[in-house]
DNA sequence: TCCAGAGATGAATCCACCC
DNA sequence: GGGGTGGATTCATCTCTGG
């Protein structure tokens, strides 16, 4: 692989004409700012500049760049242009100028949480990235991901026919027991990926501004190129696309203008870190350690479900007397006692003087008049409206005729 | 409430400057082709003309619409413009020249899950809304979201400080127990809407091609509309926002160019049909808001689809002696004797016998004791969580000290 | 009134540490 | 050790102040 300083518009004049499988773009995204970050030990300050003059300046630049990068594309190559919301109009203009509008594949939608600020409007929490191939031939690897746990997969399995209307059915043999087609993979890949923005505590950071995960480039990388193939990053940055190239066995050309990116570029290729996302792996059910019936309670109590700790199910999204207020509801393995002994614990150490058990069923423990009297240690012990509505008809059932 | 039948440009022209609050816009997408599609029963056939000479033909089109839309709106008021990934870059160029670039709020993303034949590239899951606003002052309602399942919740809730290198750092008393700072609401509502593409067995479905969803209506109205305010579709379809404005109480105009639209969507308003979705139901929501809690509730019933004036918001899963079991919410503007009445009338209607009504607030209808010891009528009142937990602590305020 | 720059902000999630 | 939880760190930020 080959690491080259300069402005891209250059270097790629070097590259022979429809040499590279596959292009990651990610240029400046016309914020009109210069982008600054320092390495978490503080020993180095990287940055690079996002201003122009004007949108046409802009619009130049990239087209310029894009027209290089259309030439040094393989017929069977794909681009990746990477973009966020403030300018992705006119990237996508220069996209269709340079590759054709009917060479547009799709937009696809990163969407990721962050830590971020509150503002007035809508949180930002994702970028695009326009595919556009140089023919209609180009390369694509399908992937298949898992059906959502929503979908009826033995539906999926039956086979359709049309009935005279012209509209899809399920076909039924003479019995009426449903056909079952051929064996399905899984859901083809969608347009919109869900993956974690790189994380403050992620070893993978390098200090560089605007680095992107190298599980964003790996998806791209995979559907897009196979071993040994081309693949180009004519802005390269950190080194993101290298990285993951090399890691996925490709060939790959990074440029940049910036002596400190190609530098760090070298540096992280002798030691790719690569920060495998839990979150990912284990999928998010895993964390969610709530019934949805459980959530419900909470919805209704105007509450804030918590995940992760223990005795507490959620907070109030309301303080009372500034502190805030644990929320806890019965579950089925635990008795009143236990569940309250629980809440108590998580209670005092956050000093709270208010703390809300829902009960959902009767058991031996203490007796409720004198929880409800002594106001317990400042719980409050709600019934549930199951509860209660069980208890209104083992009250009713004998008493009275229908 | 009016719906006007002609060309937007046209009608545009009798509504008064600055007289809108809100502008949903949902034009033809570019897709060069006329839209089909029949109702279940096979009776009608909907369609309407998407083809155009050129790309300029049609932005001509749009921007000449959208000036027209620019004019009656509120100095306050905000637009949202829905397009697909065809033509999205022409749309927006056309409202930054209408509206400004720096009326640009927002580029959202409405993602779903959705069948299509597999073709090669991505599956096409999501489209994009764009969100300017007429000026920089402009109405923004905020909605809160869950946190992240991931998120520690119990550490966001404490206060911070800065240390001398002017990182920030959690704050701790003498004793060395955290500080709790303010009270957290959730987390802003996202750029990105996971809201499931209308089912096609969804009642809520017309027949009429293109059509949305009603929750993503609602939630662009509650964003950006209060009660009152007047909502404009210049493109109305099947009307979709004209029946969510009407639902959530907002005043609205729908223009339609098709006699065919203009009927059914007068039609639909007679008879506003919202499928709360299974998904939802499921409790995958991605979202917070006022129906919230009307969905936690149904989640401890079987959903009924919400009809206007019935008395009743769901039944309970559970039959008691044969008969169906109807819950009523208090709303805000009822009191306790008229929910009571609707709910008496509704259950009388089917013959029940136990209705569950909750309380959500204290006036000065029947006394609870009686209602408690009499066994009113079968209607079991229960008081809802948010009720005890205020009255614990209006009850307990100045009792007690600390 | 507008722009630049300082200062406040806030939640996601990996990591480290603790039993 | 491995499972769970407390903590740290961040900004293709966001808001507000002052000149």
């Amino acid at each position: 692989m080959s690491i080259l300083l300069g402005d891209c518009k250059e270097q790629l004049k070097n590259i022979e004409a429809g040499s590279v499988d596959l292009i990651y773009l990610d240029p400046p995204f016309f914020t009109q700012k210069t982008q600054k970050l320092k390495t978490r030990d503080n020993t180095k300050a990287y940055s690079f500049n996002d201003s122009w003059t004007s949108i046409d300046d802009y619009y130049t630049f990239i087209r310029d760049r894009l027209i290089e990068c259309h030439r040094v594309l393989k017929s069977t190559g794909s681009i990746f242009l990477h973009c966020d919301k403030y300018a992705s109009h006119y990237l996508r203009m220069a996209l269709d100028e340079v590759f054709g509008m009917e060479n547009f594949q799709s937009e696809i939608v990163w969407s990721y949480k962050r830590w971020s600020n509150s503002k007035s409007g809508l949180l930002n929490n994702h970028q695009t990235i326009y595919f556009y191939s140089k023919t209609k031939d180009f390369k694509f690897n399908r992937i298949y991901t898992d059906y959502s746990e929503t979908t009826n997969v033995d539906q999926i399995l039956q086979e359709r026919i049309r009935d005279e209307h012209n509209r899809s059915k399920y076909k039924f043999d003479e019995n009426g027991n449903a056909v079952t087609g051929k064996a399905k993979k899984g859901v083809p890949l969608s347009d919109v990926w869900e993956i974690p923005f790189l994380n403050p505590k992620a070893k993978e950071r390098t200090g560089y501004p605007t680095q992107k995960p190298i599980l964003l480039l790996e998806q791209i990388i995979r559907i897009a190129s196979d071993e040994g193939d081309i693949v180009l990053d004519p802005f390269c940055g950190s080194g993101t696309t290298v990285v993951a190239a090399e890691l996925m066995n490709r060939w790959s050309i990074g440029i940049d203008a910036s002596q400190d990116a190609v530098e760090l570029t070298k540096q992280r290729l002798e030691n790719p870190v690569r920060t495998s996302s839990h979150l990912l792996e284990k999928g998010k059910e895993k964390y969610i350690n709530k019934t949805a019936e459980e959530l419900a309670f909470l919805r209704l109590m105007d509450a804030v479900p918590v995940q992760r700790n223990s005795g507490i199910d959620g907070f109030l999204k309301e303080y009372y007397v500034d502190k805030p207020v644990p929320v806890k509801i019965q579950s089925a393995n635990e008795n009143l006692d236990g569940a309250m002994e629980k809440l108590r614990h998580a209670s005092k150490k956050r000093g709270c003087l208010l703390s809300i058990l829902i009960r959902t069923k009767h058991d031996h423990s203490l007796f409720m008049d004198d929880i409800k009297q002594n106001n317990y240690d400042n719980i409050l012990v709600i019934d549930s409206y199951d509860l209660q509505i069980n208890d209104w008809i083992t009250e009713n059932r004998n008493t009275r005729t229908y």
